[in-house]
DNA sequence: TTATTGTTGCAACAAGGTTGCAAATTGTAT
DNA sequence: ATACAATTTGCAACCTTGTTGCAACAATAA
């Protein structure tokens, strides 16, 4: 089965099955599971981040219980395997973290870009504060931490 | 009963009473109910932005039906009167637009800090994308709306 | 192979929020 | 003052997203 690990950047195709995943695994420090399998074949094949839902939908078949679910995303995150992004509409998006790895870290803050038409996630550069936002701080605000999030059209729905 | 109108610029103090509370309501093309009153005067009594149920707590004896809160909730936050927070916990936050009505538009994009300690939310002014984010931006994607949340501690909690 | 430890499924629960509808209330026109 | 149309309210039922406790089970390391 042929897909493509970075679409975002279509910089690399890649053969994936089960080896692949199970080393991915792995890499991430996790126990190899059926249900991680099963979730991480799924999450691997999306352009786009996907919601609890719309993965236990993907599963069909081969679905898990929804707690258990929720728990391999927990670990996926955790992990850096995946990033975990929120929604205007207050829920979650979970989606392979494909860009760059060395340019966007995980656990840094970064921006996320939604796109209104196909729903894709892009991580954006971290946030630099603009010079009145570092007035602000230094009025006496001190930052532990910030979530920013773009909404429009990608390059991709021009 | 004394109480003060704007509490994060603490520049003017006036008295409230159902009088005022009526007439901001006409201002914003709002009917004038028991319910729209009551939930006004808890908002405009709290220095600090609200949950839905913080505001059902606060009306005691005067409480309303929940679903009516969240109604007038939502009128209040189309009309402008309120702004509606979005929290980390993915909750949300009503307060009075309390800052200077001049520089902070309800409407405009403009990021709020949320203080770990006191939970006061603070509107900050509008997000200026610095250059990297320019640059992205300018490699295809449009951008439509932003949600920008920092979070630490504020000058009153230092 | 077995022991240890982490993972799974199930059922029950919880927070936050919405929907449909009948009854009550408001602002307005007479 | 009265009547009317349009909003608003309260209630009950419902929905979505996510969590907890616990017993059974499976993955790894010794
Ligand atoms: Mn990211
Ligand atoms: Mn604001
Ligand atoms: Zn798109
Ligand atoms: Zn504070």
């Amino acid at each position: 089965m042929r897909i493509c690990l970075s679409h975002s950047s279509l910089k690399l195709t890649v053969m994936i099955h089960d080896r692949e995943l199970r080393s991915l695994l792995h890499k991430f420090g996790l126990k190899v599971t059926a249900a991680r399998l099963r979730v991480l074949g799924v999450l691997v094949h999306s352009p786009v981040a996907l919601s609890h839902r719309d993965i236990l939908e993907k599963m069909g078949e081969q679905t898990t219980d929804k707690v258990t679910l929720y728990r391999t995303l927990h670990s996926f995150a955790d992990c850096g395997l995946i990033h975990k992004v929120a929604t205007k509409e207050r829920s979650w998006r979970y989606a392979l973290h494909n860009g760059d790895p060395d340019t966007i870290p995980h656990d840094g803050d970064h921006a996320h870009f939604i796109c209104d038409i196909c729903e894709r996630i892009y991580c954006m550069p971290a946030v630099i504060p603009d010079q009145k936002q570092q007035v602000e701080l230094k009025r006496g605000f001190s930052l532990r931490s910030e979530e920013y999030r773009l909404h429009g059209t990608c390059p991709q729905c021009h």
